[in-house]
DNA sequence: ATGAGAATGGGAATGATTCTCAATGCGTCG
DNA sequence: CGACGCATTGAGAATCATTCCCATTCTCAT
């Protein structure tokens, strides 16, 4: 894949290594597809200790690869950052925490983009970018 | 104020009780009109130990008079419930951490809900709310 | 090889938030 | 006016996700 290419790159530009524990990060959030939690990146997974993982996380965030996601229940989540994914938004379980990508019509979203644009510079805000989550209740804790 | 009047209304109904603090912090979230650290809560005010701050801030949030607002730097955030102020979304600095409210058009409003809500749908979510903030450089980090 | 610097991982430290609990306040009922 | 029951208070201890520390190990370039 060149998406470690790209991430072999992006260290070494700055005297980081792509080591074998960041490519399995880099994996695994890769795979999963959503952002995952400390505990979901590490369960059940040898020779990836907290501290490692913690700390590559974070490197790999440095790096611009990954991207902490902040979500409601005060846990740090983790996905690949959306340069490598691409832009989108989260659906989000209040109950379980469960948290799930979600991708908004183009038409949208750039009707979005483009009001938010006026409102920053009105509030003389320099944007960066835009967060939209759905926070509801998933098939399993919704019918409960 | 007939805020307070709710306030002491839904307290009530649960067998709690509006106390001067509790008033005291509705006041001051009121007076805000933008989400507070806990540390800008208590900062410069006295009799307000941080222990009663944060276990009043829950039990009103509990009633449903105040939000937590989780954001990307990680510290809590307390506001008033939208159910007292009305919907509205923030502009946070990804540098300083201020947080301001910020009120989107009602179409552009109304078009994310009837989205959102299908793509709920698909997803098989009980939708409850959406979260749309911006994130960038304030006046003041964006200068530097 | 070798040296310089990057990475590792076990455990200690941090710090925002939550919990504990003895003391106090308040409302109700006689 | 008491007096009991229960909510509240606040100082400090506890929690626990995350960050730091650091002695050891690994990598890479010379
Ligand atoms: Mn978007
Ligand atoms: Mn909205
Ligand atoms: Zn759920
Ligand atoms: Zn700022």
């Amino acid at each position: 894949m060149e998406l470690h290419q790209e991430a072999a790159e992006r260290l070494a530009s700055s005297g980081r290594r792509y080591t074998r524990t960041r490519r399995r990060l880099v994996d695994i959030l890769a795979k999963a597809g959503m952002p995952l939690s400390l505990p979901a990146i590490v369960r059940g997974r040898k020779n990836l200790p907290q501290s490692s993982a913690y700390r590559n996380l974070a490197e790999l965030e440095t790096a611009g690869l990954i991207r902490r996601v902040a979500s409601e229940d005060g846990f740090a989540r983790y996905e690949l950052a959306e340069e490598l994914t691409g832009h989108h938004h989260h659906l989000m379980c209040s109950r379980c925490g469960q948290v799930q990508d979600l991708h908004i019509p183009a038409p949208l979203e750039r009707r979005l983009d483009r009001t938010l644009d006026v409102l920053a510079r009105e509030a003389a805000f320099a944007t960066v970018r835009h967060r939209l989550d759905l926070i509801g209740l998933c098939r399993a804790c919704g019918s409960t």
